[in-house]
RNA sequence: AGCGAUGUAGCUCAGGGGAUAGAGCAGCCGCCUCCUAAGCGGCAGGUCGAGCGUUCAAAUCGCUUCAUCGCUGCCA
């Protein structure tokens, strides 16, 4: 499906003259290409039309593209000339004003302009971070949040239905053993002599919750008896760390819609007949005195442990048990970011959904190559400051929200990547975002002056045929076409590349063109509507990325 | 050993069948009596890890190979 005018009607030409030259009998528009040359030189648009019909007609692509550019409607199409170029390529040079019809359309859809029916409000449940609340969120989940947070953004602008969810892991053993821990910082806090577990939470955070703790009961929990005590600190220890998850998060402009505990899945008795059915349908057999998952038959290398010799439940039961309740609760796909980490975990959780009926495309695992911190080519795992991993805190108060955000989101997910922290804070006037954000806050700029002037904005564009001008418009043009494509992608980076390339352009022609002329109004006038066309798209693509759009710098 | 990801400019990364391979940062040279110089214009910088294949066309697809990282629990 496509959206832009402009395109939907050049296609239609293209076919109208193969068909009209009877190449072929029939041909569908969704097989005509047509792309934006990275050299101006060779047109407004292209196709390769000529060189894919070489295949059928068994013909010279150029004698085949000499046919189509005679039989080519131009009128229809806003066609200025055609030029046969290269191996065969069609090249497409419109009328000057052909497409300056798109600022129109921009000041008309203000706010939404960008989104799009595309997605049919196809159901999606996003599922994104999920770290256990056992402590600080840090560099890697701070990548998580920051693609998690922009590909719901951009598939709600494309039209998808999407819940953000967050998993919360309040169940298993990681929370006893937080549990455990901060019942001794408790103690140690109060004077008692007590030892911190083996493999048990020795960050400063869980001191500091000890001793909020602290302050809030007082020795309530010294001489209690041991069990009850640690079911008060598994209780109040999650909370804790989930507040503070959230809080971070909020401050990181990153939301959810679901917060799904692990423990409900108890609760409310999921996960027993989640193995029940798996049974039923001849998935599990029992052996070694464990009761193992046949994945093996859904392609998976290994069979999985369901419930182990013990009795208790591996983390990969309810974690099939969660996913089939995503699925009944009416999402027609899933998708999971998860780090590089977990990726042998796509086999299995596959295979699961498939033994419960489901389809393995409704499941989509997108893995997060790991983030490194790096200084002077060194691998940094600690924090200067704290002697801890680095968090989004600690991002956030040396790089600010929109630089973190921006950077993350520069960054396709599928490439591991070295974030140089140094670097980072000592250039940050220079980094990527600021320059987007001050070709916006150049744009209001002249929007306050224009009103001063009393210049309003026109609705009519002929004037505009400056080459900055039109390559401005051709670019705000493609900006539907581009939120589609980062949604199907999941690629928020597509539109950060969308917003680098907005702005250049902007600043060009700030540099070439003058907007406010009070001797010429009426050119004053139709550029302004350019700049507004600018202003808007710039503000909703960086919205879509979660940065903010500001009238000053 | 097997599975996965990655290898593109000095650095961090886009491009993922199509024309002369791009951006930001770093470097060099120019541009403010005029809407924000956090800007613009220009220069320099590349065996797209290597090899073989498929194709009218390969950085892009396939195979081989080298390198780096991750995973290969009855941990979560």
């Amino acid at each position: 499906m496509a959206v832009n005018k402009i395109e939907i009607c050049l296609k239609e030409v293209l076919k109208k003259a193969i068909i009209d030259l009877e190449y072929v009998d029939d041909y569908s528009v969704d097989k005509i290409v047509i792309e934006i040359p990275k050299d101006k030189a060779h047109g407004d648009y292209s196709s390769n039309i000529a060189m894919q019909l070489t295949k059928i007609l068994k013909r010279n692509p150029r004698e085949i593209a000499q046919g189509i550019i005679e039989a080519i409607d131009k009128e229809a199409g806003n066609i200025d000339h055609v030029e046969i170029a290269g191996p065969g390529f069609i090249n497409l040079f419109l009328r000057k004003d052909a497409m300056t019809s798109i600022i129109k359309e921009v000041l008309e859809e203000k706010d939404n302009y960008g989104k799009t029916k595309y997605g049919k409000g196809t159901k999606y449940n996003v599922e994104f971070v999920s770290a256990n609340p056992t402590g600080d969120l840090h560099l890697g989940h701070a990548r998580g949040a920051a693609v998690g947070d922009c590909i719901c953004r951009i598939m709600n602008a494309a039209g998808y239905d999407v819940t953000r969810e967050y998993y919360i892991n309040d169940a298993g053993n990681q929370i006893t053993n937080l549990a455990l821990s901060l019942y001794a910082r408790y103690l140690q806090a109060l004077g008692y002599e007590k030892q911190l577990p083996e493999d048990g939470y020795h960050g400063q955070d869980i001191i500091d919750i000890a001793s909020q703790i602290k302050e809030e009961i007082g020795e309530r929990y010294v001489d209690a008896d041991e069990k009850e005590a640690i079911a008060y600190f598994r209780k109040v220890g999650t909370e804790f760390e989930l507040q503070k998850i959230k809080d971070i998060l909020n401050e990181y402009r990153v939301s959810y819609d679901v917060w799904f505990s692990e423990t409900s899945l108890y609760d409310e008795n999921k996960v027993e007949p989640t193995i029940q059915k798996l049974t039923d349908k001849g998935y599990t057999y029992e052996a070694d005195g464990a009761l193992w998952f046949k994945s093996t038959e859904f392609g998976d290398d290994k069979d999985r442990v369901l419930v182990k010799t013990d009795g208790s439940y591996t983390y990969l039961t309810p974690d099939i048990a969660y996913h089939l309740n995503k699925l009944d609760r009416g999402y027609e796909y899933l998708v999971d970011l998860l780090g590089a980490d977990h990726h042998g975990y796509i086999n299995r959780m596959k295979a699961a959904i498939q033994a419960l009926g489901y389809n393995a495309d409704q499941l989509n695992i997108d893995i997060m190559q790991m983030v490194r911190m790096v200084e002077n080519g060194e691998v940094v795992k600690m924090s200067k400051r704290t002697g801890n991993a680095v968090t989004i805190k600690d991002l956030i108060d040396d790089i600010g929200v929109d630089a973190t955000r921006y950077f993350f989101a520069s960054k396709s997910g599928s490439s591991p990547f070295d974030f140089d922290l140094g670097l980072a804070k000592s250039q940050s006037n220079d980094n990527p975002v600021y320059y987007a954000q001050y070709a916006h806050a150049r744009m209001c700029s002249i929007l306050n002056q224009a009103k001063n002037a009393c210049i309003d904005v026109s609705d009519h564009y002929e004037l505009l045929v400056h080459t900055k001008e039109i390559e401005l418009v051709k670019h705000i043009n493609e900006f539907r076409n581009e939120v589609i494509e980062s949604a199907k992608l999941r690629a928020p980076h597509k539109i950060t590349n969308y917003i680098q390339r907005l702005a250049q352009l902007f600043h060009s022609f700030y540099n070439d063109c003058y907007v406010i002329d009070e001797n010429n109004k009426e050119l004053s006038s139709q550029r302004l509507s350019l700049v507004v066309a600018s202003q808007i798209t710039l503000k909703n693509a960086l919205n879509l990325v979660g940065v903010e759009a500001p009238e000053k710098m």
